[in-house]
DNA sequence: TTGAAAGCGATACCAT
DNA sequence: ATGGTATCGCTTTCAA
């Protein structure tokens, strides 16, 4: 059997009472009984079942994490994020990753928002309609998603559109291709809107190449579709489908960045890794996850004050070898 | 605040314990009852608290995942083989990630194994006696590293490693380096073990580097060692140590497989992502972690049967662009 | 400063 | 077939 608070109470010859006052509220035990209590705390091993707690505080020391795929490395980084924050503010982590299916997201929420005291959805790809009623019932955020007044993390896409676009017209860049990812998610439509706008503004031609999964595959099916548009430069909906684009036009003996430029979205780790090194609009992933958990601390603190809490954060374009000067043809 | 069985016992003029068998056991209550009491139920949105739950039956459905480093690609493959079948199993799963530290690990053990069923500790940092005396109060299962008798999903390094060599071999590689990770690591020692009986059987000198962190940098750090050993292959502790080494070749302007093959371990994704594609023992990581929940569901279902199961996954060697015939000098 | 006791929500045993 | 009650481990009044 595991060591309960009574076990300790009896080995330091006090009541459970004390203890517990020992471990939440030392100033309320003589110092030399918090002591000797800390001690025998240390000695048998004894951490407070937290389970039992959360039936008498209402509160379980949960958070539950929705992401739609860990195997996209952007999630790793956001979830090491929320590790850490979490960690500090003594919370641990129910984590669930629904495949990209939005029926499964549903169901993970419902299951485990019993036991958290609140959720942070990843790209959600529920439905408005299906968020906003869980966000009725159950203190949530959303990270990289933003609907009506849930409070949410996102990143300054437009700005990093912007220093991407920016950069590529100094190169010489003139005819720019976007490949898209999923129509129903929100970070696509986020993108595509804000590249429409930013390429307007700098007076280049945008080329919509469509959309595909994404993932590495992805970006190796877009590659060909890309070349046939006459784009000097290309932009991918994220890092993992510009890897793709990036290894297909190796494959075809097509330069990097000789006959065209890449950009990808994410600041995925193996963007550096690659040759060429890829250029891309850095998110700050772990810094997102960490925004994320103190949005959700600040919620739980203060439920009265639902759905203002907002957090946009910056993006960096990383600028590296797979991009360069158009080719004067 | 939420709806409790008392208040379902209320609205269907029964008691609390009328309620917990018509949902637990119905054939206890009578079908009329039964049926009344799940009205209610459905009516007020009940459902049970688990963790009020699992203080009485000591079962809580939840089980922990503990990982070093989830920002090694090689974690997210594991977690989302547990995180399905958990899910097939009705389980949910805390994650932690212990930063590489064996003493967060040990602390992150002690809080999750109050509100778990189990755990399943990958490639874990800690000691063998702390392993041991976790072992001996929660039911663990070990991924990745064998510890007496404790419930074990293991890799036929072994077999992997025969592959990787005989493939050299027949290459006509005759000095083979090996560029080792940590050296506390289990999974480092046996490796390396198995990697020298391998050589000797096959008669060809091996040529150990050193030791490198189990990252990129690592990888870039070792590459000028490696070609300072005056070897025609190497071999690497993980892919992404084999990535870094690819990088670094490259930016010398080392051919590969020309002047130097490089073989990794793990089989992550981006091993095909780069140019050239890495050769590379592969490991069933999502099929390591069902096998891991299969393990520990077992464990659970049969108390007795302690530290007895074991499971020894195969490993499949990837042939791919970054091996060649050894340069004849 | 400390202890006794009530109670969080659910379950299981013992009565009826 | 159903209800009362003790209990799981912990926190929190209320007294002392």
């Amino acid at each position: 059997m595991r060591v309960t608070i009574k076990d300790v109470a009896r080995a330091a010859g006090v009541s459970p009472a004390t203890v517990c006052r020992a471990l939440s509220t030392p100033e309320l035990v003589r110092t030399e009984t918090a002591d000797r209590v800390r001690r025998f705390v240390a000695e048998l091993g004894y951490s407070p079942n937290r389970a039992a707690r959360g039936l008498i505080t209402g509160r379980t020391g949960n958070l539950g994490l929705i992401v739609p795929d860990l195997a996209n490395p952007f999630f790793p980084g956001v979830v090491k994020g929320i590790q850490a924050r979490a960690r500090e503010a003594d919370y641990a982590i129910f984590l669930a990753d629904s495949d990209e299916d939005a029926a499964a997201e549903a169901h993970l929420v419902r299951v485990l928002s019993k036991q958290v005291d609140g959720l942070i959805l990843c790209s959600p790809r529920m439905s408005e309609a299906d968020l906003r009623s869980v966000a009725g019932d159950t203190p949530i955020i959303l990270l990289n998603r933003r609907v009506g007044r849930i409070p949410a993390v996102t990143f300054d896409s437009l700005g990093g559109m912007r220093q991407a676009v920016a950069h590529l017209t100094a190169l010489g860049h003139r005819r720019i291709g976007w490949v898209g990812g999923p129509r129903g998610s929100w970070s696509n439509r986020d993108r595509i809107r804000v590249l429409r706008t930013v390429a307007a503004e700098a007076g280049v031609d945008l080329v919509e190449i469509g959309s595909v999964q994404p993932r590495f595959a992805g970006g190796i099916a877009a590659a060909d579709l890309v070349l046939a548009a006459g784009v000097t430069a290309v932009i991918a909906y994220n890092d993992v489908v510009a890897l793709g684009l990036l290894s297909r036009f190796n494959a075809r003996g097509i330069g990097v960045p000789e006959r065209i430029s890449v950009v990808g979205i994410d600041g995925i780790a193996m963007a550096e890794m690659v040759h060429p090194p890829l250029t891309t609009i850095s998110l700050a992933m772990p810094a997102s996850g960490r925004a994320g958990v103190d949005l959700l601390l600040q919620l739980l603190a203060d439920p009265e004050r639902h759905g203002c809490a907002r957090r946009e954060l910056e993006t960096h374009l990383l600028v590296r070898a797979s991009t360069g000067p158009a080719p004067t043809s």
